[in-house]
DNA sequence: TTCATCCTGAAACGGTCGTTCCAAGTTCCG
DNA sequence: CGGAACTTGGAACGACCGTTTCAGGATGAA
C-alpha cells in the first residue's frame, strides 16, 4: 500500500451531494465541487469517476443515509396512522425550516431534471418510490388492522396516494409555501383516511 | 416602418417552449434554440432579450396557452366531481401518452430546478399554483352544492390536497410511471371525496 | 429613387464546461 | 534505504456556453 487518501471519500461525497441536492446536477459543475470539498480534480476524479457516476453515487447516498432510515422507521412504526402524520409533519418542517429549508427533496428534484433520462438514476428514483410506498402500505395495512382506517380505504392504493401526495408537498415546498399552509393541506389530505372522520 | 421581422415570433417561441418544457431551462442552450427555430441569434436576442427572458416568456406562453384554459373549463364546469375526474384522466394521459409523454409539467419541472429562485419564475409559479387551486375549490364548491362531496370536506382545503395531487402525477410521470398505475392512484385518492363512498 | 430604419447572417468575444495529462510528492513494502 | 504504488497539485485540452458586434441586405416612407 504506497499512499494513502489524504481525505474523507464520504465526507466529500457528503458535500457533493449537498450541492446536487440545492442546485441540481446540471447547474452543479465540477469547479464547484472541488471548492466545496476542498481537493482538486485530480482526486475527484481518481476517487468517484466522472460527473455522472458523482452524481449518481451522490443520489445513492441520499436514499442510503437519508431516505432510507426513514422509510424504513416507517414501516416499522406500530402506531398506525399517527406515524403518517408524524412522518408527513416532520416532512413538511423539513423542508420549509432549517439548514435544508427550501431545497426540496433530492430525489423529486432529479424526477425534473434532464438526468431523469438516465436508466441508472431512473432505478436510484424507482427503487426510493417503491421504498416509501411499501413503507406506507405497511402502516397502512397496521392502521386497518387497528380499525382506525376508514372502510374503503385500500392500503395499497391508499400507500401510493400518499408517495404522490409527499411528492407535490416537496415541489411546492421549494418555491416557499408556509409551513403552516403545507401542514394545514396535509391534515385535510390525511383526515380523509381515518375512520368515522365523516 | 423600414423592414419587417421574417419569422413568426409566437412560432419560435413555441419551439423554445417545447425545448425548455423537456429538458429543462438549464439543459436547454441558446444554440439549440436557434437549431430548433431556424433563426439565428441576432433574430433571437433583439426579439425576447436574453436566455432569462426567453425561458420566462416561454414559461409565461405555457401558462396562458396551456394551463390557464385547462383551470378556467374546470373552474367553469358544472358537473361537480365528475370534473375533477376528467381532469385527471386527461392529465394522466397527457403525461403518458401521446405528443408529450414524459415530458412532466413544464411549471412544476421549473419548481425543481435552479429557476425556482428567480423571482419573476416563482411569480410565474405562485400564480399557476393558484389559478389551479381556485379552479379546484370553485368546483369542489359545485360539488358540494350538489351533494356529491362527502361531510368534512372543505373545498378550500381539498382544492390544495387536488393541486399537491396533481404536482405527483406529473412528478412519478416522468420517471415513466405507467398510465394505468397512475390513473388507478388517482382514482383511489378521489374516492375519498366522494359521498356514500364509505 | 433616396434614405433612414430595421432585420439578418456570420464571425468573434471572454468565460466556463468536463476531462485528461504529467511531474512532483508521499507512503508502505522488502 | 531503494523503489514501486498511489495521490496530489496544477496546467492544459477542445468544446461549448451566453452574449455582442457589425457589415450588408431588405423594407417602407417621402
Amino acid at each position: 500500500m504506497p499512499d494513502i487518501k489524504h481525505f474523507d471519500p464520504d465526507r466529500a461525497l457528503e458535500r457533493a451531494e449537498r450541492l446536487f441536492w440545492r442546485h441540481g446536477a446540471a447547474t452543479t459543475s465540477i469547479q464547484a465541487v472541488t471548492a466545496e470539498t476542498g481537493l482538486n480534480r485530480s482526486s475527484l476524479y481518481a476517487t468517484f469517476g466522472d460527473k455522472r457516476e458523482l452524481h449518481l453515487a451522490a443520489l445513492r447516498r441520499h436514499v442510503r443515509l437519508r431516505s432510507a432510515p426513514v422509510c424504513a422507521a416507517l414501516a416499522a412504526d406500530p402506531r398506525g396512522l399517527p406515524a403518517v402524520r408524524e412522518f408527513f409533519a416532520g416532512l413538511v418542517d423539513a423542508r420549509c425550516e432549517g439548514e435544508y429549508a427550501r431545497w426540496g427533496c433530492m430525489l423529486v428534484n432529479a424526477y425534473a431534471g434532464e438526468e431523469a433520462a438516465d436508466p441508472e438514476v431512473r432505478a436510484v428514483l424507482d427503487g426510493h418510490h417503491r421504498s416509501l410506498r411499501d413503507a406506507f402500505r405497511a402502516v397502512l395495512e397496521t392502521a386497518r388492522d387497528q380499525g382506525q382506517l376508514a372502510p374503503g380505504v385500500v392500503p395499497g392504493d391508499g400507500a401510493e396516494v400518499l408517495v404522490l401526495l409527499a411528492y407535490g408537498v416537496n415541489v411546492r415546498s421549494r418555491a416557499g409555501a408556509g409551513a403552516g399552509e403545507l401542514h394545514r393541506t396535509v391534515a385535510a389530505a390525511l383526515a380523509g383516511l381515518a375512520s368515522g372522520s365523516r
